[in-house]
This record gives C-alpha cells, structure tokens and sequence, in this order.
DNA sequence: TCCTGGATGTTAACGGTGTCAACATAAAGG
DNA sequence: CCTTTATGTTGACACCGTTAACATCCAGGA
C-alpha cells in the first residue's frame, strides 16, 4: 500500500504541479495525462475536481492573479508613502514576477482574454487593476500626478508595466540572475520615464 | 477534375489560411488536419512544405512582422516630419494593428519567444525594433528628446506601444467599431502620456 | 455494528491530433 | 520516351482530451 486509493488532496496537487510545470513546458504543452501521471494518480482522475482542462488551468491563472496582486500590495507597502515610489515600487513587483514567471503570466492574461473565461478569473484580473487603480487616484489627489481620466491613466499605466513585464526581448534575457538585475534597471529607467509624463506639468 | 493533382500554390495557401483562420480559432486551436482539409489537401501534404506545425505557424509570425513593420512605416511616413508625431503615428499604427488581429500578435510574440525561434523569424522582430530605435534616435539627434541610452528608451517605447497594443483586447473592448473607436483614443492618450515623459525635460 | 450512498479513483473506449513511412501521381529534363 | 524529382495520398502509430462504466473508499444513519 505505498499509495492509498485515495490521494488525500488531489486537486491542489494537480493545481500546484500545472503551476510550477507551466514555467517549463508552456501551458499548451502541459496535459491532464502528464500530470495526472506526475502526481501519481490514473489519467482521469482530475475529473473528478476539474470539468476540463481549461477549469484546471483557469484555477492557476486566478490564483496568479491573486499572488501577482499581494505581491504589488507589499510592493507598494515597502516604498516610502509618497504616489509615485509607491506607484514605481508596485509596477516594479509587476515586472519582477513578469520575468520571474513569463509562462505563466502569458498564461494568465491568455485565459483571461477566452470569451468563456470564468467570473472569478475576470474578477481576478480585474482587482489587479482596480488596485493599481486606487495608487493612480491617490497620485492625483495629492496632486502629484496629472489631471484626468483616472481610468484612462491607470490603462496607461497598467498597459507600460504590463508591457515592461512581457517584452520578449527582456524575458529572454532574464536567464541568469546577472541579466535578470540589468533587465530589472532597464525596467526600472523605462518605468520612470513614463512616471515623468504622468507628472503634474 | 474538378481539383487536380497537384494544387498549385500549397504552401501559400496553407500560410493564408492559418493567417485569416488564427484570428477565429487561436493558434493553438489550429490543426494541421483541420488547415489541409480546408485547402482541400490530404492531411499530411503540408509536410511536403513545412517540417512540422511550428515551421508554418512561424512563417505566419514572420509575414505578419513584415507587415507590421510596413504599417508603422507607413505610420510615421503619413505624419508630419517632426519626432513626435512621427513616432506616435507609428506607435498608433502598431496599436491599431494589435486592436485589430489581437491573436495573431499573440501568435508573433509568443513564436519569438520559444527557444527554438528561427533565425528569420527573429530577425524580422529585431528589424521592427530597429525601425523604432530609429525613430527614437532621430528625436534625440533633432534635441526632442531626452538624452540618453538610445537602445533603453526605445525599449521602453516599445513596451509602451507593445502593452497599448496587447492590454485593450483583454478587457475586450474593441468588438465594435464604436468601441475600436474608443479604445483607439484612449492609446493616444496614454502613449501622450509616455511621450511626454519622454520629451527632453 | 452494518450497510448504504456519495465521493473519489480506475479501466476501457472514442474521436481527434501531429507526424512518419510507403506508395502514387505529376512535372521536368536528358 | 524514360527517368528523376517534386508533390500529394494512404495508412499507421503514439499521444491527447473526454466520456461511460466500474471499483474502491469513507461517512453517517439504521
């Protein structure tokens, strides 16, 4: 009886090994038979926790939306309590999972864009965005970013990190943690040319 | 006879399905079955042309790049002469044509980024970066724009332009032309807001 | 305590997929 | 004309996602 009947928690351990997985293999070379086979269970076992693949693969992307949004949270927290350090060192975070996780951040916004993606994955996405959101509003408040649309501004500033975090000609040269640093700052001076035009002129 | 032997021009005619076809379906949704029957071929004659499904596909990422970069051409040619409006034409080009074949974009950066990218197919990305770093170079020279690395700040740009691009068709609002429309203008805003930045302080 | 129903896992099967090998046909050139 | 080469076809293989039918385990009421 090495491996009782019954695996004890299945459904995070398929959701945890798509997880770490998808980094290698891409998430369209990842299948229900590899993993369940990986996690020690019959190819249809997923099944029974999971309608199809796609639910499977939509929990990893909500749940990455979840941990991309703490992780811009403390990224904000740890900066000093000024709009755009705290905008700056949030974007930042972004951009640092981007290239520490490009597989799956691809993923995220890939399922994301699926006209049948789930509530809670759109909802996912979507308080990412109202976070940045509130960081974009408080800059205006205090007066130190522009005036306008701070919806629109914070677009544009979710489209410049998001774009900072999945250019290829970065990721690719986030190999080693030498250039995973150079790529860092190169983020970093781009982030801030951005932060200046959405200075108060 | 009604269809011959030999059907004339197959690999052309693969290649313009997968392109017309993968703005429905997705990439990954594609079949090299699917594809052959469609052009009314056998379902292995594609490999008499391409070695396997990832050859095709990249063709249409390299094509598509060709394209893309006539478009911004075209952009920064129909612009006044002056750094600016030349490089926020060409950027509005990119973004258009993002906004308007949103998978097929996918497709190009997402083939880019696989290790085993062909040689072409990475040259014709680098040649549509190497046109905006010209761009870029050209505001600096004419005192435009800041001082500075040139190769840095055009890939901020680029990922300005390449997140505007990419973001809007996962909120999923440029369905109708009306909406098209707006999303269309709120990436100009955003991209003033970077090119302000931009701009020599 | 039994035993019964629901949850979980397995086996077998179906159609679909990418790809290779063997074969068939057409075009090209001596 | 006949042979070489390019092109297309048929058949097969292994793999994939998914469903249906069956097996096993667990929990809770009699």
């Amino acid at each position: 009886m090495s491996s009782p009947y019954h695996h004890g928690d299945l459904k995070a351990a398929l959701v945890a090994y798509a997880r770490e997985q998808m980094e290698h293999t891409g998430f369209d070379g990842l299948s229900m038979r590899e993993m369940a086979k990986a996690v020690g269970v019959s190819h249809t076992a997923a099944y029974r926790h999971f309608a199809d693949k796609k639910a499977l693969l939509d929990v990893v992307a909500t749940e990455s939306f979840s941990e991309l949004l703490e992780l811009t949270r403390q990224g904000a927290a740890s900066a000093p309590a000024e709009p755009r350090s705290r905008l700056q060192a949030s974007g930042m975070a972004y951009v640092r999972f981007g290239l520490s996780a490009p597989r799956r951040l691809a993923h995220m916004f890939s399922s994301m864009e699926a006209p049948q993606a789930s509530e809670t994955l759109r909802a996912a996405g979507f308080g990412l965005f109202a976070f940045l959101e509130g960081l974009v509003g408080a800059g205006q408040a205090a007066g130190v970013f522009r005036a306008g649309d701070t919806f629109q501004l914070s677009r544009a500033c979710w489209a410049m990190v998001h774009g900072l975090a999945t250019l290829p000609s970065l990721t690719r040269l986030a190999h080693s943690s030498q250039e995973l640093e150079t790529a860092l700052l190169s983020a970093e001076e781009a982030l801030a040319v951005f932060l200046d035009g959405l200075a108060r002129k």
